[in-house]
DNA sequence: GCACTTTGGCAACACTGTTGCCAAAGTGGC
DNA sequence: GCCACTTTGGCAACAGTGTTGCCAAAGTGC
């Protein structure tokens, strides 16, 4: 992206800078919340400036005091925590045959999900058109439920965003992002009830691969060729009035880890009809220079194997999916970990989450087939163990990866 | 290393990392320069801020005018440029069975060089009092070519240092490392000449791994038991009085990727007693979690092929090495060029460079086979070229990355 | 010769985190 | 019960950042 040598930093990107860092350990810190004293710890800023961050953050009405703590010997420190609810974001996951789409709040919390029959394979605008919908839908239910904002409100957030979708990438100034739709006044006027009164940031969407992150178009999917250069973040960014995110499902799960877990690195490993990653590198979702990274099914495990449609003979993918189709789950299990010990010696990843339909289908002996063969190898390699899990929230992680994407910068994640 | 969530960011690392920005573009622009109002471009700081970032810079005598440049309509521009001379650093090379060290300057030239016969092998402290030496004999050299400092100096900087070498880490604050020696005065007062003349910043080692980057300390070296646990960084730092950096070679060699090409994301390979990989990923050298990343050699291609020493089958290393032992280089590129078509694949990586003594004795045949067969595999992906060469500077690219380990935090690398 | 553009510096400015100081509110020893 | 001590957290003054407004210098082009 940053053509130049990566960004200047000015004062507003170090006030963002630092209120993302105080968030994102509120979010951590959950219902319990969090003193000042600790914040101003954790993030080696001064309690001085905790309190100014802080002041700041409650007046946009992100942050709320949550009662106080026994004290250590002192006045006793009052704990903070996020308010879950001053922001919402909406996942959207584009499948083969499915679409779900999910309303979660500023903790990544679901609170409203809804998922329809969907036909990838369909002409581009008339998929869009489903898409489109279904946010539309989730939007009715939850403002039906009174879970955002209170008025109904007609329409989704018209006039709200303008088409601030145009970041997506590393622009630093973007992490002042935390004041959209915040402010002191209701900005868009009328008919706007959900973007006012639930602070909705935009939709993240999953989708399969090839995909740009940066520019928000889709590649050449297998199978489904109308899609091959098609911009889809744009499209739907202007049909629905919000700022909009695409990136793969493989990534969006990626990011899930991010959150949850305190891994430094992490490897979701996606068994589906496919076989892709994401990547968690040095505490944050890797892409890769052209945003392709990821494509871990495609690596050679086997010099004279069986040919792959990509071209290669003995591809990982190849193997595992013929495995499964011969109902051989050991034996998938076992090439997925011969696979995920190569990424973790190369990538040396902390752990390691599988997910996918395959997988999700019947967990256990995926799980314990790579617990296994990583265990062995990093004993051999007298390595720190490897943690190996079905991905949290199974079915669910992509999409709600997915609306984490509009919630990372918030978080000095993404 | 961080464990916390980061580090907050103060205004003195603001500074830290603008003048970084600056000085890196600086260094890019080599002898030509740069004029202000490009810096301001590039950075998206603006004119004024430059200007203050380049008056500081000159007074630490980090720059010097460098002529006007052509109007294009106005004032003609005053292209800025890097005083090289203005600081150096050291890097040493631990080999098996030599250690060298070169003498660079701020562009990451090198200015002075020497090499010694070493045993790897031989107790701690020998083998740590041989290199000590080489370090004083190569400053000696130096001083007596009056390539660093004016005055001949006796010892090497003893007095400053002092023991800055804790860094290592992600140290925010460690950006402001760039007035280290400099200030207005000769801090170190007599017998110093070195240091202040010439601004030695440190020693940047580069040894075989596995190593631990953040504390310094040697693992198990494969067949050099006695290093296990030994805190090499330390141990030179205190012997040396300069702040020093440890590293694997293969990320020292990476590094200079970092600094040459302007590639986004790059891998070394590095074909010697072993395979290893030095990683660039998102402009900067990737380390992992434990700082162990780039075990490239040890990823299995062959389910069923012949044990490793590593303990699994089929291992890359082997049977790369197995075709280089028996002479077939053909094959030897032919398999390396596997393992780079995965890495690529799986990293999206923009650019590969081969090195080590088996690659150098004889290039062509390696970077022939390997860029035919990631080309083959880019174009059945429509993915675009992956540009693949012999690492440039060919023996010496280990050591000056070394070296550049030291000079990387000044220009917001590492 | 004049209008215009670009460069680059000076001064005032807005805003950042920091330091110094102090009131509030606990704990623990006496 | 009292008092010394510690910790919390806010107010005010401060140092230092990049930014804005303004202007002189030095070119080009009509």
């Amino acid at each position: 992206m940053s053509g130049a040598s990566g960004p200047g930093a000015n004062l507003t990107a170090l006030r963002g800078h630092n209120a993302a860092l105080v968030l994102r350990l509120l979010r951590d810190a959950g219902e319990d919340g969090i003193s000042r004293p600790e914040l101003a710890g954790r993030t080696g800023l001064t309690p001085q400036a905790v309190s100014k961050i802080t002041a700041r953050l409650r007046a946009e009405g992100l942050l709320a005091e949550a009662g106080q703590r026994a004290s250590t010997g002192g006045k006793p420190p009052t704990a903070l925590r996020l308010v879950p609810d001053a922001r919402h974001a909406i996942g959207l996951q584009l499948d083969r045959d499915e679409v779900t789409a999910v309303l979660v709040d500023l903790a990544g919390t679901s609170v409203a999900a809804r998922s329809a029959p969907f036909d990838f394979g369909a002409p581009a605008e008339e998929a869009l058109a489903a898409a489109t919908a279904e946010v539309r839908a989730l939007l009715a239910d939850a403002a039906a439920g009174g879970v955002v904002g209170g008025t109904a409100g007609g329409g989704i957030a018209a006039g709200a965003g303008s088409g601030i979708a145009a970041g997506g990438g590393t622009d630093v100034a973007a992490g002042g992002g935390i004041a959209a739709g915040g402010g002191t006044d209701v900005a868009a006027g009328a008919g706007s009830g959900l973007a006012a009164g639930g602070g909705l940031l935009g939709v993240g969407v999953a989708a399969p691969g090839p995909l740009d992150h940066g520019s928000g178009v889709l590649h050449r999917v297998t199978g489904f060729p109308q899609w091959d250069g098609f911009p889809l973040r744009d499209a739907l960014a202007e049909r629905l009035a919000l700022p909009v995110v695409l990136d793969k499902d493989t990534n969006a799960a990626a990011l899930g880890l991010v959150t949850s877990g305190t891994a430094e690195s992490a490897a979701y490993l996606h068994l589906g009809t496919g076989l892709g990653a994401g990547l968690v590198l040095g505490g944050d979702v890797y892409r890769g220079a052209r945003t392709d990274a990821g494509e871990f099914g495609h690596q050679v495990i086997q010099l004279d194997g069986p040919p792959c449609d990509c071209g290669n003979n003995g591809c990982l993918e190849a193997l595992c999916l013929a495995a499964v189709a011969r109902g051989d789950r050991t034996d998938a299990a076992r090439l997925l970990g011969i696979g995920a010990t190569n990424l973790v010696r190369l990538l040396d990843i902390d752990r390691v989450l599988l997910g996918g339909r395959m997988v999700l289908a019947d967990p256990e002996p995926y799980v314990r087939g790579v617990a296994t063969m990583i265990a062995e190898d990093s004993a051999r390699a007298s390595r720190p163990p490897v943690s190996v899990d079905v991905v949290e929230r199974g079915e669910r992680a992509v999409v709600e990866g997915a609306a984490r994407l509009v919630l990372a910068p918030l978080f000095a994640l993404g």
